[in-house]
RNA sequence: GCGGGAAUAGCUCAGUUGGUUAGAGCGUCUGUUUGUGGCACAGAAGGCCGUGGGUUCAAGUCCCAUUUCUCGCCCCA
């Protein structure tokens, strides 16, 4: 039986064109969020199991999670997600840090569960989180970073939408305004959560079914479906646009109107699947509609470094998928023509490997990536070795070069060769590589 | 964890109601005589028809199981 070339079911190999697009997408993320100040950390791929038992919901940790035993007996689980492990690391040394905290990762996530359409067994994952500010600019800023790197891909504003929901508003509406108990409520969000994905009609009976029927004789399910269906804060009912909730949001959106996000809608149905989340929530859609999903998303969450046993720390932070940036860049056409790191192929043309060395190394000191040619080939065997990698240009090194200090450069995209110093011809790879 | 679809050359696929040595295009390799790739021409390699059972005189083709891929569901980083 010979031994499987496929990756292990969920993941995927990063063959050296992969790895392109994944290093320009996490360079965009990473230039994005450290021209705002963000810093970037990293942690452990593996953590201790209790410390998703803590927040998550029992079924990401007890069946979505690549959970063992060590060989110390230890119970431990391969990272699904950053928020625990970050909110570690805050608490752990949250006397020492500057506030407010603004901290970025992109780390590597595993969940056991069947792969399907853009969502994998493994993912890498943008974590954008603000520590240490209890106020309604730090949820501005960091969806304004969100903002910033979707543009950043050439992305426009009628690509996507920013949803802005709040949990504190929601409760509200079910608790106080509809008078649901708690156990109403949580079904009541778990079905707005869902509502987008079944029948309107099914939705409807759904929601129906969990008032009890004097609630609905008062009319409270057809308030709540009529709620559901408000798309601006002015339209909902008086005394809900006058809670703290309401005018909070308002004033986020004031806010990010303010700074050019025209995109920016209000819209009562984002709910969140975890429970941590204690203000704002938001997500961002994708307007394709062969993709019309939630690419990112996020929210305040003050609880979880609190969770550690230390003062509690307020925190707003979003995440965002490498599969889902991708899906979005291909079905809006941003992809990018990525060029491979290497800029020069040397073809070296008879016996002059030992010579050629201080043409090549000369060019490499300056910053150009050259790879050589060593072997022996005729050249245009060379040439399409050059062709095949989809280097753009190719040096031509033989006795006659090395004795003028003259070589031939060629672009291969163009065909065009000429002949220049070596300081001539890394000046040109240098002007050729900055105008991407 | 539950359900639908799929699996034939490196890739995309064809393969008749089951019937001889399994096909194409693209790609790969070799050559068209050694300082110039893409084009053209000539030739070649490459398949346990995903895997294991079964039905049959006969299975790439029909049946069962299994694995993987894929699209959904559950759940949602």
């Amino acid at each position: 039986m010979a031994l499987s070339t496929q990756p292990y079911k969920g993941a995927r190999d990063f063959y050296p064109e992969d790895k392109r697009l994944q290093k320009y997408m996490f360079g965009i993320m990473r230039r994005v969020a450290e021209s705002f100040g963000y810093e970037e950390y990293d942690a452990p791929v593996v953590e201790p199991l209790e410390l998703y038992l803590a927040k998550t919901g029992d079924e990401i940790v007890n069946e979505q999670t690549y959970a063992f035993t060590d060989r110390g007996g230890r119970q431990v689980v391969i990272r699904p997600e950053m928020t625990p492990t970050v909110s570690r690391m805050v608490a752990g040394r949250r006397q020492g840090l500057a506030y407010p905290l603004r901290w970025y990762s992109i780390p590597n996530l595993w969940r056991y569960e069947r792969p399907q359409r853009g969502r994998l067994r493994e993912h890498w994952q943008l974590n954008v989180d603000m520590f240490g500010l209890d106020s309604l600019l730090a949820e501005a800023e960091i969806i304004q970073v969100a903002d910033g790197i979707l543009k950043a891909t050439g992305a426009t504003h009628d690509m996507y939408t920013i949803k802005l929901n709040s949990r504190t508003l929601m409760n509200y509406i079910l608790h106080d305004y509809l008078q649901l108990d708690s156990v109403q409520s949580h079904t009541i969000a778990k079905l707005i959560d869902r509502m987008h994905k079944m029948p309107h009609e099914a939705f409807v009976a759904e929601v129906d079914a969990v008032f009890t029927p004097s609630q609905r004789d008062s009319g409270a399910s057809n308030k709540l479906i009529g709620l559901l269906r408000t798309k601006t804060i002015e339209h909902l009912p008086e005394v809900i646009r006058q809670s703290s909730p309401a005018l909070e949001l308002q004033e986020l959106l004031r806010v990010l109107k303010q700074a050019k996000l025209t995109n920016v809608v209000f819209d009562l149905t984002v709910m969140r699947g975890f429970d941590y989340y204690t203000g704002i929530v938001f997500e961002v859609f994708d307007e394709n509609p062969d993709n019309n999903r939630s690419m990112l998303g996020g929210g305040r969450y003050d609880g979880l470094v609190g969770l550690f046993g230390v003062e509690p720390v307020p925190t707003v932070g979003w995440a965002m998928g490498d599969v889902t940036l991708q899906k979005f860049l291909e079905g809006h056409d941003l992809m990018p023509l990525l060029r491979p790191e290497t800029d020069v192929y040397a073809v070296l043309i008879g016996n002059v490997y030992t010579d050629a060395q201080r043409v090549i190394g000369e060019m490499r000191e300056m910053g150009v990536n050259v790879a050589v040619d060593m072997t022996g080939a005729k050249i245009d065997k060379q040439l399409k070795t050059a062709t095949k990698k989809g280097i753009h240009y190719v040096l031509f090194i033989g006795e006659k070069d090395l004795k003028d200090e003259q070589y031939e450069i060629k672009n291969m995209l163009t065909g065009v060769a000429e002949r220049h110093s070596v300081a001539r011809i890394i000046s040109i790879i240098k002007d050729y590589r900055s105008d991407d």
